[in-house]
RNA sequence: GCCCGGAUAGCUCAGUUGGUAGAGCAGCGGAUUGAAAAUCCGCGUGUCGGCGGUUCAAUUCCGUCUCCGGGCA
């Protein structure tokens, strides 16, 4: 790992992403000790002040030794997506920055831009979700524009539910609002950038190792903190384990079963995280392991 | 030792009134422009436990052996 990083600039910005527990925050960590940098938070989950060890955030050793930014840093119930993180990244960019993450999606919009569309209020949600849920999903994709209509994947509810937010809120439809998408906050060309392709057996083994230590430092405890306010279709609800560790708390499934289902969920996520970097970070640096 | 039930995909099983078989899960591949740790799409050749018999044809019927359950001794 430590040979990776001497090739990399000691000053361009640089980028590090790979699937869930492939050692990714390590590499940041060294990197960001080498060079005086800001370790900068890529992950959808890791913003959540809720979850600590379940989303395998940085420890407070880890905080407390080098600057870290836009982890733990969001409300439960504050609205957070790939438009916040970007606003937020932006204030980092005048530093000497690493960028370490697993979701794809971030990485894309960061390197490729990402269209500006304003928020969706949140009323118009709770719209769509009441009429996705009386009459399927068939009629919001019927009040679509035709060219958005032809862009999206039909059978996938929730994105034709996000067409359907766009047009409903600004008037306009996501295709047009996608085709005027700007310029690209930090093009590939503009930084370092290393996607981490593990082994799948060595990383299998590392994903059950890691929910077991995660399990040790206290995830059990985290989750029944989070108990009261669950609410399982939102957001932060959605980080691996927390759904499996509920139900076990409820008393619905056994302990072994609910680690057993939770490191399976980890790598059927890992899996959608290899596709994604396969296809949409071709020009990024490899990094094999072990 | 005897009796009964099972043996089919990596796993759990269905099925074939005889014409070489299919579900779920796992796995694999793909999509992805503000819920993305989300959401969605696609992919099934496997000595149908072994060996013999009957038959034009056996995974299916018959015999036998092996293994796994359960029961009786």
């Amino acid at each position: 790992m430590s040979v990776a990083i001497k090739h990399l600039s000691r000053e361009a910005p640089v980028l590090i992403a790979g699937p869930t527990a492939s050692g990714k925050s390590a590499l940041a960590m060294a990197l960001a000790a080498r060079d005086g940098r800001v370790i900068v938070n890529a992950d959808a989950l890791q913003v959540y002040a809720c979850w600590r060890v379940l989303s395998a955030r940085p420890s407070q050793a880890d905080e407390a030794a080098l600057p870290h930014a836009l982890y733990g840093h969001v409300d439960r119930d504050t609205a957070y997506s790939v438009g916040h993180w970007l606003r937020e990244l932006r204030g980092f960019l005048t530093q000497k920055i690493v960028i370490v993450g697993g979701t794809g999606l971030n990485f894309t919009a960061l390197t490729k831009g990402l269209a500006d569309i304003p928020e969706t209020p949140p009323e118009i949600r709770l719209q769509a979700d009441a009429l996705r849920l009386r009459d399927g999903i068939a009629v919001l994709l019927a009040d679509l524009d035709a060219a958005t209509a032809a862009r999206i994947d039909p059978a996938n509810p929730a994105r034709v539910q996000r067409a359907w937010e766009v047009l409903r809120a600004t008037g306009r439809g996501l295709a047009d609002w996608q085709d005027n998408t700007g310029p690209a906050l930090l093009p590939r060309a503009e930084c370092e950038a290393v996607v981490i392709v593990p082994e799948v057996a060595w990383l299998n083994t590392r994903i059950d190792a890691r929910f077991d230590a995660m399990m040790a430092q206290g995830a059990l405890d985290e989750v029944r903190a989070a108990l009261p306010h669950w609410r399982a279709n939102q957001p932060w609800a959605r980080a691996i384990g927390a759904r499996e560790l509920i139900a076990h708390l409820r008393g619905e499934t056994g302990l072994d079963a609910a680690v057993q289902a939770a490191t399976l969920a980890s790598r059927h996520y890992a899996k959608r995280q290899r596709t994604w970097f396969r296809s949409q970070m071709q020009d990024w640096r490899c990094l094999t392991l072990p």
